[in-house]
DNA sequence: CGAAAAAGCCAAAGCGCTTTGGAAGACTCT
DNA sequence: AGAGTCTTCCAAAGCGCTTTGGCTTTTTCG
């Protein structure tokens, strides 16, 4: 069934036909009404080829997925794609992934707008003056940026978390316990999210006189091993640190089992706060010392992702807003007094 | 730059560029080669919203996405899409997911389907006579299921793990060892993944005079917490099991853990092996204990069903045939003799 | 009441590609 | 040389929708 079969049969026009579906106002209410009717009778669906080769209007919005043999799609996504499609669904709205090599994701980012592929697209995991967010903005394709970037002389569109005052705050609590000596196990301090947290642990150190020492800091790939091998470092060092905060709870188990593994106790000897996602399969009220945590849904930001590229994409939101979340703290058995 | 001004400016029809282009044969080889030439100077790109109009391909697959506010994604799934995507990029095809209610994914099948959206779709964690196989056989669409159904009057085409002989023989290693109390912690039995592995823990056992205390397994969602809880239940009743095979490393995390706080130790009071589906950021030779393992990359696994996709449809590949992979048993640490 | 404005509808022209059904010229064969 | 066969190209008809421009008919209003 398609509009031309169907306007025969109301004895109609395609033109009028299509206008009183789109909801156009030069039709009459009572004709309408009528095509409303037949179309739903009929179970008439627009051709969306048809449709979008006629309007450019593709219902769907685009993610650039960088992929490589050695690369390594973060556990993170999928949450966040719980939210966005949670959204989508309500909408209709289809996401395609376009693989790319990781090293040039230029070249699909500029297929996908030039082939009107998407109706709008995400970024996410940005670093400071990222490409691709300067690239989609000149391209000139609704987007929105989940975390930051930093540095253009434009503004843009983002939805991220205010990981510097989480990571303050936990800074904050853990330097009222009396500890002096933090470290920091984080992310790929190449994207913003990273830097963002270093600086708020910085922060909250400098208020006291206190500072993060080089050796205390260090960046990596999130896994449990690197927690593992992060802390051992740490903690077989002169100086050991008395807390640590950590960018995220998989490698949170990797401290703690470090942490045993050299006889130490949580929070006796070392203190812990991680920050968590919120996975639905490792919850930080289960580990064998309940984890603190600066906590934040990250499937409730792919959720807001999806309704603000919605948005965009029917003309709702403009304008270069950025919206940050605060960032729950949440304080449970990890985290003591400072020793000695 | 579009197909109408190529032509143009080539002084030739748009059949003869369109046919050059597509390598159809009845071209000249000159003109061919002239048209090949003019197209890649100007960055001609056939537009894929006309192209498929005219065509109905698409040059995507589909993966239709359950979503709804209790419904959790996989995070196999993003490792599955790591393999996917890396195969999928070097032959320019992109993925579109689309959101379904969870309790509903039938209206999404068909619309997929209807609209032409995808040029072939595949289907994940498949359970028995899964509806949406039976759905998407009758639709027409070409397809692969990463998993196994059963229980159709027709074959179809997948790609699966032997997950029947992996447990089999786990289970066997274990009785070798003199346990004689296997515990299962399996993941939803509704799957066949986890119905074929119990059968495999089954069948060993049952060739050694053995069986499987009802009490001895249980299937829940493959989460830390659940694999805790189960170990209590497990080692807290009287009949304790002296070996557990644990269907997932994430719920393995649980196993040790409540093991630990039972005052027990692996493998001295429990031996385990669990499945590993090989993810970056949890390897189970970092556990305390090294895990002993099945293994089966899931990533190469999203590698191969994209290529199967690709080659169904180029047509290259036809018939049901279904494909099963073996797993590997890996022994490490977590397991001994049985105690006593 | 008659002119101007508004309402309601339609035919046809795109959107950019593929594919059908020829047609013209080159080539073979008797 | 004429009939038949290839080879090589083309005009035009889709694919199914939206949108432009225009044409009637109705309504409004001085």
């Amino acid at each position: 069934m398609n509009l031309k079969q169907l306007a025969h049969m109301l004895a109609l026009s395609q033109t009028t036909v299509s206008r009183a579906l789109n909801g156009y106002p030069e039709v009459n209410e009572e004709t309408r009404r009528r095509v409303m009717d037949a179309a739903k009778r009929h179970g008439y669906r627009p051709n969306p080829s048809a449709r979008r080769l006629a309007t450019g209007k593709t219902g769907m919005i685009g993610y650039v997925l960088p992929t490589g043999a050695s690369v390594d799609i973060d556990p993170h996504f999928v949450e966040f794609l719980s939210g966005l499609g949670d959204y989508a669904r309500s909408h209709e709205l289809d996401l395609v992934l376009s693989p790319a090599d990781a090293d040039d994701q230029e070249t699909t980012y500029r297929r996908i707008v030039a082939n009107r592929q998407v109706d709008a697209v995400y970024i996410s995991s940005p670093r400071p003056a990222d490409r691709r967010v300067a690239l989609v903005n000149t391209l000139g394709i609704p987007f929105i940026v989940h975390g930051r970037s930093e540095g253009f002389d434009f503004d843009y569109a983002f939805t991220d978390i205010d990981n510097e005052g989480a990571f303050h705050e936990a800074a904050r609590l853990l330097i009222q316990l009396g500890h002096r000596r933090l470290a920091l196990i984080n992310g790929d301090d190449r994207e913003t999210f990273a830097i963002h947290r270093e600086r708020g642990v910085r922060r909250a150190l400098a208020a006291s006189g206190l500072s993060l020492s080089e050796r205390h800091v260090c960046s990596v790939d999130m896994t449990e091993e690197n927690g593992y091998r992060a802390t051992r470092r740490l903690l077989e060092e002169g100086d050991a640190p008395t807390a640590i905060a950590c960018s995220s709870l998989i490698m949170a188990l990797g401290v703690v089992r470090a942490v045993r593994d050299l006889g130490l106790s949580i929070p006796g000897d070392v203190s812990l706060i991680a920050h968590d996602d919120v996975f639905p399969w490792l919850r930080p009220e289960n580990f064998s010392v309940p984890l603190s945590t600066t906590r934040s849904s990250i499937r409730l930001a792919g959720a807001r992702v999806a309704e603000r590229l919605a948005a965009r994409i029917s003309g709702l939101e403009e304008g270069a807003r950025g919206e940050v979340w605060p960032v729950d703290l949440v304080v449970r058995g990890s985290v003591a007094g400072a020793p000695g």
